[in-house]
DNA sequence: GTCTATATATGGATAGAC
DNA sequence: GTCTATCCATATATAGAC
């Protein structure tokens, strides 16, 4: 009987997150509020009322797909930020995002760029900039000066580069190596105990 | 009569970049596709009707807003980027570009940062997206590696936090300031030649 | 140069059959 | 769970008076 129930389960989440992933992808690529419906739909070969099927509202798509990301990201972050008073906590808090932002995949980042402009006025864009917040306060440490701010807003572009590469094909792995060097880099580099190499 | 032309016209282009303006504004806040012509009209006191008396379309206004800097920064590059073989060259070309950046203002580049999605589709995106690699190849240098690449963007990157900072207020020019000396750091870190500091 | 009024298309969302 | 058909709001854009 649980097998069953449960095959019935995995059936309906299965289609739920085949639309999530098909929906992720062109909010990623043409950005959420230039996406329709109908895109959505022909993507995934049903009708737009198939779509209303399974998300009540365009918005809720948008909160399906993010939603449990940040809800990860913050139980990293409320581990993480306690050890942010140190260099060394705060490098691996760079360290933790970058392996996240490898997990979820480049369309998550793009999506998550939007927050201050299509998605801005949704209760979700809201989310996301106080996630982004308290991570950005976690990589500038305690009683951080404006270049503290900016070294933390430059290491996070720098693991956020990986995204926006317009090519990357099967050297992804590459780039983010580089990508995590250069966002330690900026953040050790205000920190004139640590020589350089 | 010389005046009296030049008096016509220059009330034509006062309304005309009003308009820009106000829709600049609107634009890099709310993104240019959640925009619509009846915010710009209400912003600017006056019907839809009489916006499309100055501009034919939407996307016209767009690109009114758009090409003229982007012209200006594409002969800022001519000039630049055959000295981008060196690192006083490319460090060279970072100044000049947070320079541009901070004479324009912080719309534009919020405005810019849309071009991968909300108008990934039109002409003008492509035009932001070629200058925009233009730039980073020249920060790059040349036969950049993979690292040389991640170092351009995310010097690049910390350069445009200025504009990113949720509010800045009067401290903009010390964040400019710091924006730029990490862009420089970053670019300096590829050349084993230069000590730090 | 700006207005009112309107044409036209498309978007999000729902009703009800299968 | 998916379909066809439809409602309704809003968007871009135009016509024509002032």
């Amino acid at each position: 009987m649980i097998d069953r129930v449960t095959e019935v389960d995995r059936r309906r989440t299965d289609t739920r997150d085949r639309l999530l992933s098909v929906a992720l992808g062109l909010f990623a690529r043409q950005g959420y509020a230039t996406t329709s419906l109908r895109e959505i739909a022909d993507a995934l070969g049903v009708t737009k009322a198939a779509v209303y099927f399974h998300y009540r509202t365009k918005e809720d798509i948008l909160t399906g797909i993010v939603s449990g990301h940040a809800d990860a990201l913050n139980a990293l972050l409320d581990d993480a930020i306690p050890r942010t008073s140190t260099l060394a906590g705060r490098e691996e808090l760079l360290r933790l995002y970058a392996g996240y932002h490898a997990a979820w995949g480049l369309d998550l980042t793009r999506l998550a760029r939007q927050t201050d402009t299509e998605i801005s006025s949704l209760p979700i864009g809201a989310e996301i900039r106080r996630t982004y917040r308290r991570l950005l306060d976690g990589l500038a440490g305690p009683d951080p000066t404006l270049l503290d701010q900016t070294r933390a807003r430059t290491a996070l572009a720098a693991i956020q580069t990986v995204a926006l590469a317009p090519t990357l094909e099967d050297d992804e792995d590459q780039l983010r190596d580089a990508a995590l060097t250069i966002g330690l880099e900026v953040l050790r580099q205000g920190q004139p105990t640590t020589p350089p190499n």
